[in-house]
DNA sequence: CGGTCGCTTGACTAAGGTCAAACGAGGTGG
DNA sequence: CCACCTCGTTTGACCTTAGTCAAGCGACCG
């Protein structure tokens, strides 16, 4: 956790890594770096509200972006952690105009950001990017489905491991290996994802800890026996 | 239910009201019309299977057709139904390329698609399709996100009522009038797609039934009070 | 030093899943 | 034409999972 410094030239190269501009010419994407707004926030803020109008659509350059939806009743939901490359509130632009959740930064974190008009115009004007968008929702679209049948067939346990293997595979390819979650995990946070109660959550991660499958270092986590951990996902263990 | 003749002016029609082509000049409507092949298919066959690679993009233009995902570990869920006017399959065709589903008619159907070569031209020649398909896309994602919560939260009971109510939107102005679902539906179809088991979907169904909130006819559902089943979905009843 | 926040833990409970059995309708073949 | 079989469904008894209620702990912050 090092200092870090914020340089026009990372906000760049990070832009240009997005699967947004994925294939197009780097004349597109400078223009697209042009269009961006980029704003460093720090940790717990909002970024934009749920019902509201869809202004804009974001990408997180560098930290994390929680995501979570509340019902009518009041019960809320964690849809999913957003880490850096990956975009959020894009579809809204695209349909009805709302934004169907709420986002906050998990942690210090820098937040591209296009207005809705140079956005559309973007899609419309260079259909490689239409068709990039396509294949991030529908990437995301495959995901909230098998956790969709996840939480319909599986265990509360096995619901919880899926979410940490998640998690540290989107933490990229670097932490994959050492199976550090780089996105400070509340227990809560962890009970939303899996769809149990702050409880249960509680009672199995702690049971994993004293198992030594996983090592908490102050609010991140490590899965220290993915392989295992995969094992109980699959229902095969305990 | 009259007898139904395949007449080519319909098909031509259905295909002009799908969302895929909205806001289109005709002679466009036109070219797709042109590019689709139409089936005309039985129920309970096999469109496309989960896991093959994806070839084609589809369109229910009568009848009804089950999407249904299948885990690693056997267990089933029922995604969602796709009634007329819908569309299946599209997206595996920009992302990886698997089907992540198997989909079948649950009734006799005519089903129009389209190849991948032809549907990504037709994408990159007109990005007001490549829109329209973010736009779809979208309206599923909020849905199965929206179920996500809802399967989190919410009681089985609950969920069932909201399944029903789903569909009965599906089924159209018409039918929504009435509250009569107009998709041939087992139970466990019920149970699928609302995450339980087939036993506990039976029990609520049967009880609402003698409650005279349902009513049934051949494999038909009608819903009878809708409001109260509404009231249900939200947990404000019993 | 008190307050808040996040976490842990225990005891209890109930929703709903599992197991088991049987029924009715529809279709098929003897 | 009837016997039989299959498929979808119903219903009961039981039991497990995980949610609820309640209490206490430790850490961090002002």
């Amino acid at each position: 956790m090092s200092e870090q410094k914020t340089r026009p030239e990372d906000t760049a190269k990070a832009i240009c890594a997005l699967d947004l501009v994925k294939g197009l010419p780097s004349g597109v994407k400078a223009h697209v770096i042009s269009l961006a707004r980029v704003d460093v926030l720090p940790g717990g803020v909002s970024v934009l509200t749920q019902g509201a109008q869809a202004q804009r659509a974001y990408a997180v350059l560098v930290g994390a972006v929680r995501i979570r939806q509340i019902g009518s009743d009041g019960a809320q939901a964690l849809m999913r952690m957003i880490a850096p490359g990956e975009m959020f509130g894009t579809v809204a632009l695209f349909t009805e105009g709302y934004y169907p959740a709420d986002a906050e930064t998990a942690m210090p974190s820098h937040i591209a950001s296009w207005s809705k008009a140079d956005f559309l115009a973007l899609t419309m004007n260079h259909p490689q990017i239409a068709i990039n968008i396509i294949g991030m929702v529908g990437q995301r679209l495959a995901n909230v489905q098998n956790r969709l049948r996840e939480m319909a067939t599986q265990s509360a346990e096995q619901r919880i491991a899926h979410a940490l293997l998640m998690l540290v595979e989107q933490s990229g390819a670097v932490q994959a290996e050492t199976g550090v979650i780089c996105v400070p995990l509340r227990r809560r946070d962890v009970a939303e994802l899996a769809g149990t109660t702050l409880h249960t959550a509680s009672r199995v991660l702690t049971a994993w800890e004293k198992a030594g499958l996983l090592a908490r270092s102050r609010q991140m986590l490590a899965v220290r026996d993915a392989s295992r951990l995969r094992r109980i996902a699959q229902g095969e263990l305990s």
